[in-house]
RNA sequence: GGGUAGGUGGUCGAGUGGUUAAUGGCACCAGACUGUAAAUCUGGCCGUGAGAGCGUACGUUGGUUCGAAUCCAACCCUACCCA
């Protein structure tokens, strides 16, 4: 019996699209989903009531490096787990930190071993390989930890990026060997940059290790939509399919319709949290730059079409205010706001799969939002 | 009435003869943001012009000088102290 298992429930006949479950000791997550970010075991400027009532969000992710610098891994081990410790009883996803070794590149060196990072608190130079990444992640306790990868940067030459991507898998083996708990199930990492037979050939070494569920790493870092879409469209039918697909780091409107289009069933993204906190407002309309001057007097909410209670109480000129005047509800009521956008996408995108219908609702969606093709 | 300090662009505040349309901060106006070094970062911010440029500007008026926000004089105003 492993920790994570994946339960199809119905695939869109038109686009493939999935709509299933993944069960986990803390409860199951209707899928596709959109997983807000906490990286410090908190989703920023969130209250977990808030995130499980107004957001309706089913899992949050946290983050293994952030976590280990402060407050310490055993000390959340102590505290009884991150579950306990941040008062979330819902589905936790640890991210390993190759993310990190992407986003501090100045501040790191690979070798086989493992990653040297220098801290950017301190200076204090950190060794993070496999085996430390899984004691880490196990001490933390979240359901479902990924297996420690490199994200490389785009663009990367193809040599470069064979190699790491080589090398990301012998560490998933390194994971996968280092991984004792029962109650957490462990993801491989597909990598392989914007090279279709990189991706073929991370996905099928990654199989042979049998993971309970496997990611797509490494895109959204920059490349462009053609690019993002390409790789993604090769990758995810590569992928089991009784199993979780996870692609990483997505949180645009267009791009998680695209992914759930692709067959993948969980994304996450800091998107939504961040462009609230710089005084941005996700819409069913498109974007709103709530902070700009044009919302000075705009009486209405957000999003006429959302349910949020950000949307349910104040005016966009309200908003504007507290964004202007930095205030802190501010940046609370619009990540309340681009969270619950993003959920309920989601469950709209779950009952259009049901319904056959994702190929017409992307259609209906982007025109609404204003994008103006679909590639 | 006497004394002292001071009046700089929306604001606070540098600048004490030329390279100064004038450092910075704030405010304001935009842009970026996708497994969070991010309540952050970038750009703009006298007028006009696509631009080189031109015009106007450091309380007011006059003066010294090739050249003044900067030096001199008078005046106006502000703050504090004394009467």
């Amino acid at each position: 019996m492993t920790a994570i298992t994946y339960e199809l429930l119905h695939i869109d006949k038109n686009s493939g699209a999935r709509r299933g479950i993944v069960h986990t000791p803390h409860g199951d997550i209707e899928t596709p989903v959109f997983m807000p970010v906490g990286t410090l075991a908190t989703v920023k400027a969130m209250s977990p009531e808030e995130l499980k009532e107004d957001v309706k969000a089913q899992i949050i992710l946290s983050n293994t490096y952030h976590l280990y610098l402060r407050p310490g891994h055993e000390l959340i081990k102590e505290a009884g787990g991150l579950h306990k410790f941040m008062n979330w009883d819902k589905p936790i996803l640890t991210d390993c930190g190759g993310f990190q070794v992407f986003s501090l590149s100045a501040l790191r060196k690979i070798t086989e071993e493992g990653v040297e990072f220098t801290s950017h608190l301190d200076g204090s130079k950190h060794l993070f390989t496999p085996e430390k990444v899984i004691e880490i992640e196990e001490a933390l306790g979240a359901d479902i930890i990924m297996s420690f990868d490199e994200c490389c940067e785009y663009p990367s030459e193809y040599e470069y990026t064979k190699k790491s991507m080589e090398r990301t898998t012998r560490w998933a083996e390194r994971c996968k060997k280092a991984h004792t708990t029962e109650n957490q199930g462990l993801f491989g990492i597909i990598q392989g940059g914007f090279y279709e037979d990189l991706r073929k050939q991370s996905v099928e070494d990654l199989k042979k290790l049998d993971f309970p569920g496997y990611a797509i790493g490494g895109i959204s870092v920059g490349e462009p939509k053609e690019e993002f879409l390409k790789i993604l469209r090769y990758t995810t039918p590569l992928m089991p399919e009784n199993k979780p697909r996870y692609l990483m780091g997505v949180g645009s409107p267009d791009y998680l319709i695209e992914a759930a289009l692709s067959g993948i069933d969980m994304c996450d993204c800091v998107l939504p949290t961040r462009l609230a906190r710089h005084g941005t407002a996700l819409t069913s309309k498109g974007k709103l730059v709530i902070r700009n001057a044009e919302f000075e007097r705009d009486w209405k909410n957000l999003d006429e079409e959302c349910d949020c209670y950000t949307c349910k109480n104040y005016t966009r000129a309200y908003l504007r205010h507290l964004i202007k005047t930095n205030e802190i509800l501010g940046m609370r009521l619009l990540s309340l706001h681009n969270l619950r956008f993003l959920t309920k996408l989601m469950e709209r995108v779950r009952i259009e799969i049901e319904n056959d219908n994702l190929l017409n609702f992307r259609k209906e969606f982007y025109e609404k939002y204003g994008y103006d093709k679909i590639i």
